[in-house]
RNA sequence: GCGCCCGUAGCUCAGGUGGAUAGAGCAACUGCCUUCUAAGCAGUGGGCCAGGGGUUCGAGUCCCUUCGGGCGCACCA
């Protein structure tokens, strides 16, 4: 059998919706049932299995449909189950009328099967190969990177590897912001930083709202190395020009080495540049201005009428004016009186270029949840040119807090300013890092504890995984020298591993394609990540409760096949969310 | 004021489209290595699921509301 794209607990699911939905016709027909539309029905995985492996409500759903007690539909609906040749060998029903389905001895066989011999067991074909594109991190070029962007990080990557092991098509993307007011700022931050170079600090005092950080001094003097003194009495205009081309391609180079270091690699750096120099972003609005989205006010700014196109996905943020009093939400400025378009123009016709440009099915932003307040109205922009916003999705995170000693920890004391990405891979293993990033749900506030992420016993969970692959590694290796070979995937009977801890573990190696497909679909990681620590335990108990080297042949040849089993879908895990996949500890 | 996120064991958190007795880890206590990695496992104690209303056969889960905490409401990005 060929067990590319296996999803066991689909096949389960599907098939037990199928064999209740024919009972039912079957029963109708029969006349047990009175004729009726089929009520919406659960089928789903019972957290007891003493509740069978697939439970579904439908006598309970059915009652009012049948006019009839809940068991008595039950009984006449397993009259009618065909269970002879399916993947279940037993029915019953329990309680107030569910009816609990048992897999048999076929299937898990299969999913043993599949696990240690498939090297991708875990990847589907459910994204039907759709083009998704997910933009994530994005941090300005002007300086370092922060705690939001290494959550970020870790969040986008291992999104983008589910998406990919969902049977997405993806492209994982890093939008440069190296245009608009920011490099304005950097430029002059520079400018002047420069000029305190040779004329002290108090000729060119630096303005409140300038970048303040170590890091524009450093680039400062760089440039001075080279030129010298030559720009001192240059046009300013000039100098802010020139140092920020010297500048900001290090800067960028920068954020690549270091997000490079934290293993993520992206498949495009888009600068916001190109789409004011292509002239894209006059094109968006001229567009909108062309549809009537967009007006010229009198002072000769274009605004977009931007409530009317959010409000379909949220609603528009109300302001506030001076004497307390709410107004509608006010139009929104694409382009400047002065002929300068907003960051929102750019975005917008950085999105259509996504989606329309470049034909991506979806594109998927992360951001920090402190931009809540811009997805209505990116949504609505992208209905605003003609696109659909429902083909943009936010998925936003809260916010990290550093915590040591219990307590939160908010400045570095090296430096004494906010703790990098940087500073934390300094101090953190980046397994950790990634792997503690990735524990929670974007939408939850995560508590990272530094003291924990560094700690090498059981208590750290990225050790605790890791673990449980290196012992299978070596007991692989004694069966080996005791000369005990894996006769392959054929030989297995999982009816032979009857112990609770065999058949728990079967159970969450045939969760793991569907658990995939459900981080994709939820736009979250971080239930891999809480599947892989549960596999870990339930393969230590297995461990613990098990034999393998002195078990019976045939049993023994089973419980190899578990371990390859596990190891193979820890190892898929880690390597997905790129963390080391150690053989020895 | 308006909006988004959160509130479950002492602490950190899980709890598919409502389902059967609400689960882990840590912390506390008790056991398990002359046997494949004890960086492991087994066991014990611990809960008005923030409060109050609703919806129904059935609510931690859905609706309304109150109270706490976090984050936003720029011609910044």
């Amino acid at each position: 059998m060929d067990y590319q794209y296996y999803n066991p607990r689909k096949a389960a699911l599907d098939t037990a919706r199928s064999l209740l939905t024919a009972a039912a016709q079957a029963a109708m027909e029969a006349g047990t049932l009175p004729k009726a539309d089929l009520p919406e029905f659960v089928v789903e995985i019972p957290g007891d299995v003493k509740n069978g492996d697939v439970a579904s409500n439908l006598a309970l759903a059915g009652a009012r449909a049948f006019h009839k007690a809940p068991r008595q539909i039950a009984q006449a609906l397993c009259d009618q189950l065909k269970l002879e040749g399916s993947l279940f060998d037993r029915v019953e029903i329990a309680g107030p009328g569910f009816i609990n389905l048992f897999l048999g001895a076929g299937w898990f066989t299969q999913v043993v099967r599949a696990a240690c011999t498939n090297p991708e067991y875990g990847r589907t074909d459910a994204g039907a190969g759709k083009k998704y594109n997910v933009e994530f991190v994005s941090a300005n070029p002007t300086g370092p990177m922060h705690m939001g962007n290494a959550r970020g990080g870790a969040l986008g990557d291992c999104l983008a590897a589910c998406l990919d092991w969902a049977g997405y098509d993806v492209t994982r993307e890093f939008y440069i912001n190296d245009a608009g007011n920011q490099i304005q700022k950097f430029g002059k931050s520079l400018a002047i930083r420069y000029l305190q170079l040779f004329k002290g600090e108090e000729a060119c005092p630096l303005p409140e709202e300038c970048y303040q950080g170590a890091d524009i001094i450093q680039r400062a003097k760089e440039f001075a190395e080279v030129h010298g003194d030559a720009y001192v009495n240059a046009d300013f205009e000039t100098l802010k020009k020139d140092i920020t081309a010297d500048a900001l391609p290090k800067n960028i180079e920068g954020l690549r080495r270091d997000l490079g270091k934290y293993r993520i690699q992206y498949d495009v750096w888009f600068p916001e540049s190109t789409l004011h120099e292509s002239g894209a972003v006059q094109a968006v609005v001229d567009k909108l201005l062309a549809t009537g989205a967009c007006y010229k006010a009198e002072d000769g700014a274009i605004m977009y009428r931007s409530a009317q196109y959010s409000s379909k996905y949220g609603v528009a943020n109300k302001k506030k004016t001076e004497d307390g009093t709410e107004e509608e939400a006010k139009d929104e400025v694409l382009v400047r009186a002065n002929g300068i378009p907003t960051y929102f123009a750019a975005d917008i016709a950085y999105h259509y270029n996504k989606l329309a440009v470049r034909g991506f099915d979806k594109a998927i932003d992360v951001w920090g949840a402190d931009h809540h307040g811009h997805v209505a109205r990116m949504k609505g922009a992208m209905d605003a040119v003609g696109l659909d916003g429902s083909r943009l999705d936010v998925v936003l995170m809260q916010m990290v807090n550093l915590m040591r000693d219990g307590k939160p920890v908010r400045m570095s004391k090296r430096t004494g300013k906010a703790i990098t990405l940087t500073d934390l891979l300094d101090e953190v293993p980046i397994d950790s890092a990634r792997f503690f990033f990735n524990q929670r749900e974007s939408s939850s506030t995560l508590d990272f504890d530094l003291d924990l992420a560094v700690r090498n016993d059981s208590e750290n969970p990225v050790y605790y995984v890791q673990y449980a692959h290196a012992r299978i590694c070596s007991i692989l290796k004694k069966l080996e020298e005791n000369g005990v070979a894996f006769a392959g995937a054929e030989a297995v009977d999982a009816a032979l591993l009857t112990d609770p801890t065999e058949q728990a573990l079967i159970r969450l190696l045939s969760a793991f394609p569907a658990e995939i497909a459900a981080a994709a679909e939820k736009y979250d990681p971080a239930r891999i990540t809480r599947f892989v620590i549960d596999l870990a335990t339930a393969f230590h108990r297995f461990y613990n409760a098990c034999r393998i080297l002195e078990a019976e042949p045939d049993v023994r040849q089973g419980r190899i096949a578990l371990c390859l089993a596990v190891r193979g879908v820890i190892r898929n895990v880690l390597q997905m969310f790129k963390i080391t996949v150690p053989e020895k500890m």
